[in-house]
DNA sequence: CCTACTCTCACGAGGCGTGAGGGTTT
DNA sequence: TAAACCCTCACGCCTCGTGAGAGTAG
């Protein structure tokens, strides 16, 4: 283990208040593979900020997009094969090919929901119209 | 109970056919009060097009944006206010301020939604762009 | 008579953590 | 010594349906 001395490392207690999530859960996320936090040599976890980040990144997509964490998993997982060849860590083109067509399959399931999204607002703002003319006629 | 003739009722087994949602689970959506259909005399359940098109939406909401049915009864409930105000059988001033309110609200939940997803959408693009330089090296 | 509908009671799988307990480190 | 960490085993709650069974309608 070589700690980078320019790093600064949160323990599970810190970064539990940081995120607002408990150890417990994050304890958790790890069995899940989500994070890998480095060990002391008495098997402390360390945390970067990175972690923290992508703590915070489980809680939006969890939140705000509804995933559950088997699709985390799997977007992290994705993520982690395009670090892995942008490092030159995979080099095999079939591979590479692999991840872009997930990559593609990702971004048409974004737009498919960006569509939704796009419908509700619309008629949200449909609604408001309609309910705003209501309201100044009632206060006429 | 007043059948109007124009419109094409359809029974529960036709609907879960159209849907792709079993009978069963279209009758719990029923108790969550997601549908009403209309009865016949022997209580046999009657769905318009309308309660097809809003099972659909159910499947949309909660496959595409993750909603829980919590959720989605929440939402259904505001579009039915918002009718209730646009046919005139909601009158008063502050209700309808309520529900101007809570429309809002559902709009900035979507635009937080749309920025989580815009941001995945960019760094798709970037990486796909940075995958795609890689293979025209390797093909090179 | 066979099929599709009704209802109710109760169960069950999957997802997401959480509690307890016993040991170690600072 | 107190507080914060470690691990493991097992439990618990919530959500989202589903199964069975008995009765009625077409």
């Amino acid at each position: 283990m070589v700690l980078n001395v320019d790093i600064k490392y949160y323990q599970i207690d810190k970064v539990a208040k940081l995120t607002n999530i408990t150890k417990r859960t994050i304890r958790y996320y790890e069995d899940l593979e989500l994070l890998k936090p480095l060990r002391t040599e008495a098997s402390y976890r360390l945390y970067t900020s990175e972690d923290v980040e992508v703590i915070n990144e489980i809680k939006d997509l969890r939140i705000k997009l509804g995933m559950n964490l088997a699709q985390i998993q799997n977007f992290m997982g994705l993520r982690k094969s395009i670090h892995g060849i942008l490092a030159g860590d995979i080099k095999d083109i079939d591979d590479i090919r692999e991840v872009e067509k997930k990559i593609l399959e990702l971004m048409l399931i974004v737009e498919e929901r960006e569509k939704v999204l796009e419908k509700i607002k619309t008629n949200c703002s449909n609604y408001l119209g309609k309910l705003s003319r209501i309201v100044e006629q009632a206060e006429e």
